[in-house]
DNA sequence: TCAAGGACTGCAATCGTTTGTAGCAGCCGT
DNA sequence: ACGGCTGCTACAAACGATTGCAGTCCTTGA
């Protein structure tokens, strides 16, 4: 039903060839012909078949995104500026959603990698060796992931830490508690690291508690022992761990920011629908996913010729500054 | 570099077309070849390449979703549940967001439907035409949006409305605030409708607030108006809009549920979050898109023999009672 | 005027499958 | 012993595009 070069062809009353040269190398035709196909395409209404193109050129046009859990705000919004980039170029996106179960990952990798040029893989459960293994086989940038010898773009989790303990000492705390995300997490090891060396460089005592769950759970989980701390202020793995804190702390009485300050990592959504809204980092979510394609395009276009390979992109985040945080409590008076 | 099907009957020592005939019909070939054949394709860890079979069956193996925004909740919820299904039936998902930008629609679903078997629109600004136009050319399921004619899946938006309702009344609330959607929103009009029959059949006073739009600053934009019409409830469009609510109310001192009580519609994750935690009907997102995949493989299953075309699933809600639902203030005393 | 060269265009092979049809056994019954 | 059947398997023609190569025609310079 849907017309095909050979239909454009006949029309035209040019070869198959020519059609295909005057769509994809306009200037090796000439111009009179140029605009006969042209017309003929409008007329049929003609779009080429994308499978038969890929059949011998080996390539499909599309990628594929992996992600943990399209539920969560985080990876929906990455998602968001994957797919937003992606169409610019004409580039369909497969999304497919782990459901944080690290097992199914690999194989749905394997099962991607045939039908896409390359995978866009959101800080994957599955070992540096098993993702390397991937990248043996097609073209894959890693968001949210450094892996040595792999492409990627990665979010500045020590300068954001740096800032938000900048923010709180400004504020005059001196003993902020830090509540962890899972251990195995990268980001989580990674923000620890770098909230630990801003709070030694600004003599501010860190406190850290246990490693929890990355979810509003985790959140209202950890908010107790937070407290038991006696620190004034807390930094929350991400922001709805941050979330979760303030539930907890408001059932318990306990104000926010007047006597605790809470500030999170990422900036979902949610954070400023919050009461109090939450200061946070916001990460440029949606850029890393756009960033991520235009690395995944160029790696696709040239061939072998020395990639970029090993590059990492570090995107910086920029605090936000709500109703979460304020002066530290002996100070205020 | 891959493994073709030449590659495996060379290894077995049969011929091509055996061998794509023991993967597929299985019982069409002898048992003592298909096992050969089947050791070859382990050995060679064949994998059949999906351009190639579609470009001679004419399917691709695939569907597309189109939804108005990766980032809110509610689709994202839908999205996942359309995944998850598709999964199972090894059919990968285009995803592509319209960025809730009603243009773009009708060329992205021109685009997508060259690539795929079938697509997935989920609640579409586009006319009734428009999608009738796009289900002649290829299969179509609307997710949250009925069109005579066409097959989809509905929430059942009138039976949320009479259990919200009932609920509220059983409070002893007996002036209710409506806090409508957008106007020319199909589930905003259907809400209104049943919760104003609802109201009817209780002898509840409904009153209601103009049309806002479906998101958070949409609801604390209402919040005004909502309390100027002295009613003790509100029932609010979505749960956006209801956390909108909230936060206006928090801010002005206003008690929820003691000096007013607010209902959403749609339990996204947010809503438990909220402070108070959000009252609200759970409708069955990740269900939705789970069965418009089952109905859409269905359709793409059968050619044309009488497709069960302009059948329409309706899901139904559930209420999920948590804080921000009271007695009526004047009955507490 | 003729040969050489350039600018276009057409031919045909090819990508990796599926599938209609034909061929080749072996088996049965008569 | 032979025709016909059944049960498998091989051949070859598609599907719709791309692309190296060869051919045509026109221009140009001597």
């Amino acid at each position: 039903m849907p017309a095909t070069l050979r239909d454009v062809a006949r029309l035209a009353g040019v070869s198959p060839s020519t059609v295909s040269r005057a769509l994809s190398l306009p200037d090796m035709v000439g111009e009179t012909t140029r605009a006969r196909v042209k017309i003929a395409v409008e007329q049929l209404h003609y779009q080429p078949n994308r499978a038969a193109r890929g059949l011998i050129t080996g390539r499909t046009g599309n990628v594929g995104l992996v992600i943990p859990d399209l539920a969560n705000p985080f990876f929906a919004s990455v998602a968001k500026g994957v797919q937003a980039r992606a169409r610019r170029d004409d580039v369909a996106v497969f999304v497919a959603d782990t459901d944080e179960e690290p097992a199914v990952e690999a194989g749905l990798f394997r099962a991607l990698a045939k039908q896409v040029d390359g995978l866009i893989l959101c800080s994957p459960r599955s070992s540096a060796e098993e993702l390397a293994a991937i990248a043996e086989d097609t073209n894959v940038v890693l968001i949210n992931r450094g892996v040595p010898g792999l492409t990627g773009v990665i979010f500045d989790d020590e300068d954001a830490m740096r800032q938000a303990m900048a923010h709180l000492a400004a504020l005059g705390h001196r003993r902020v508690a830090w509540v962890g995300g899972p251990e195995a997490s990268w980001s989580s090891q990674h923000r620890e690291a770098g909230l630990r060396v801003a709070a030694e460089s600004r003599g501010v005592e860190l406190v850290t508690v246990g490693s929890f769950a990355p979810t509003y759970e985790g959140g209202v989980a950890a908010a107790d022992q937070a407290v038991a701390t006696e620190a004034t202020a807390v930094v929350a793995y991400n922001d709805l761990v941050a979330i979760g804190l303030l539930t907890r702390l408001h059932a318990r009485g306990i104000s926010v920011p007047d006597d605790l300050s809470v500030i999170g990592v990422d900036d979902i959504e949610m954070s400023r629908m919050a009461i109090p809204s939450l200061s946070t980092i916001r990460m440029p979510k949606q850029r890393s996913g756009q960033i991520a394609v235009e690395i995944l395009l160029d790696l696709i276009a040239m061939p072998e010729m020395l990639p970029p390979i090993g590059r990492q992109s570090v995107l910086a985040g920029e605090l936000i500054v709500r109703n979460s945080t304020g002066p530290a409590p002996s100070t205020r008076a």
